[in-house]
DNA sequence: ACAAAAGTGTTCTCCATACACCCATGG
DNA sequence: CCATGGGTGTATGGAGAACACTTTTGT
């Protein structure tokens, strides 16, 4: 953490699309729970959405990409738009230059970091079980939190996670990509779980498989050897069609 | 248009957010037939979205409702984002500068409007006969066109209406968005017709009338005098619920 | 009387839900 | 055997599409 770093910090960075900023809501499923994926702000105890600039030379879904894969060490995330975030007070000037000094960074009032930002919110699905989350040169963790303990954010990254969790429920039969959140590999409880834990409500089991079955989009593999005094289940894997 | 104006343009401009604009899909009925609000830029024969950039002291939604009136007149227009358009190549410099000259704007190759920019697309659905098009500074032209008309646009314009329309026909029953293209008051066949023409197909009378009647959210009002040879149809307001 | 508007009734199909029950199978 | 996985049958209710028919009403 010696200071040489700070000072090469922003001169390090590629040029950037000025005024637009990438905010993340990434979602996992773990114990039945979803997860989000936080980053905590050095020596502070203050929480955000993974997050990041666009580079000149980088499609806009390209920069979202990449700032995924820098968290979660992921690639060929399911990724989408969700809204843009462009109050003109999102942002709270005193809290960003309080988070930054935290790091060591001091800016100047007329640094680019105080300068205006929308954000534009992207919601992802990972396979928990294949992330490896790193958090980024400001902040000291990156960890997942159960959704339904999310800590208070900063700006309206609050906010941001209320809409992705509602952009998800509503796409979840249409856009079927629940199936995002699990590895390769599943079985059709973990399947319904995800299903239940996302819309918050009980499914009778009988009926799921049919409906999901009747989909024509998921391959029955093999099954699975569980160890346990019951039949194993099977396995599918998801085909699209 | 005397030069001294030109000079002035851009210094009469507020600050702007760098890097974004907003281009917005401003679609109204009239004649059985959804029609697109389109801008032909001074002396030349291309066509766009009526678009706009962002002022530092207006929230997003502000901007876009600004650009909205000054191309139509109208405060309280039906807006709604519906997607980002970030591709790092989506416009053109060249044709930028040719449309810019063709208004006797010439542009120094560091001019800010040459700059990469994203484009956040609002869509709109305006009452047509309330509305007075209003060219901007650079085009010549603000008309309605027929939908199934557009002409070629500029830059990633065309894949804009096409993304546009498809978010109206997948909100159209969800969010009851349709009155928004019709007056005040209106008919239930007028009714019918925006959705028939919006979804493409032809709908039965009466179960459409069962359909919209038991959602409560209609109020009727009087008859409407025809001066036809027959029975006066009701008017209808859209009150919510 | 006429023509269009408005309302009602009926039938069908499709789909989601709920629930009961049976079979399969790994230990 | 038994606990869980996996599958089927079936009744119910609601939504919506198709169609027929009646009633209303302004001129």
């Amino acid at each position: 953490m010696q200071n040489s770093n700070h000072e090469n910090f922003w001169e390090s960075m590629p040029p950037l699309l000025p005024s637009v900023s990438i905010d993340c809501t990434i979602l996992g499923f773990h114990d039945n729970q979803l997860k989000i994926l936080l980053l905590r702000f050095k020596n502070t105890n203050s929480f955000a959405l993974p997050g990041g600039f666009i580079d000149l030379n980088e499609d806009l879904q390209e920069s979202a990409q990449r700032i995924l894969k820098e968290r979660t060490g992921l690639d060929n995330i399911y990724l989408e738009q969700f809204y843009v975030f462009g109050d003109k007070n999102r942002r709270d000037d005193k809290l960003q230059k309080k988070l930054m000094a935290a790091s060591g960074l001091l800016l100047e009032d007329d640094h680019f970091l105080l300068k205006r930002f929308i954000s534009i919110g992207y919601f992802a699905l990972v396979d928990f079980t294949k992330t490896i989350p790193t958090p980024d040169f400001l902040s000291d963790s990156c960890e997942w939190y159960d959704i339904d303990k999310v800590p208070e954010l900063i700006f309206d990254h609050n906010e941001m996670v209320k809409k992705a969790l509602n952009h998800l429920r509503l796409g979840l039969d249409e856009k079927l990509i629940g199936f995002n959140l699990l590895p390769e590999t599943f079985t059709m409880n973990e399947l319904q779980s995800v299903y239940e834990t996302i819309l918050g409500e009980k499914i009778v089991r009988s009926n799921f498989q049919r409906k999901i079955l009747g989909l024509d989009i998921l391959q029955r593999i093999e099954k699975k050897m569980t160890g346990a005094a019951n039949k194993a289940p099977y396995l599918y894997r998801f085909i699209g069609k």
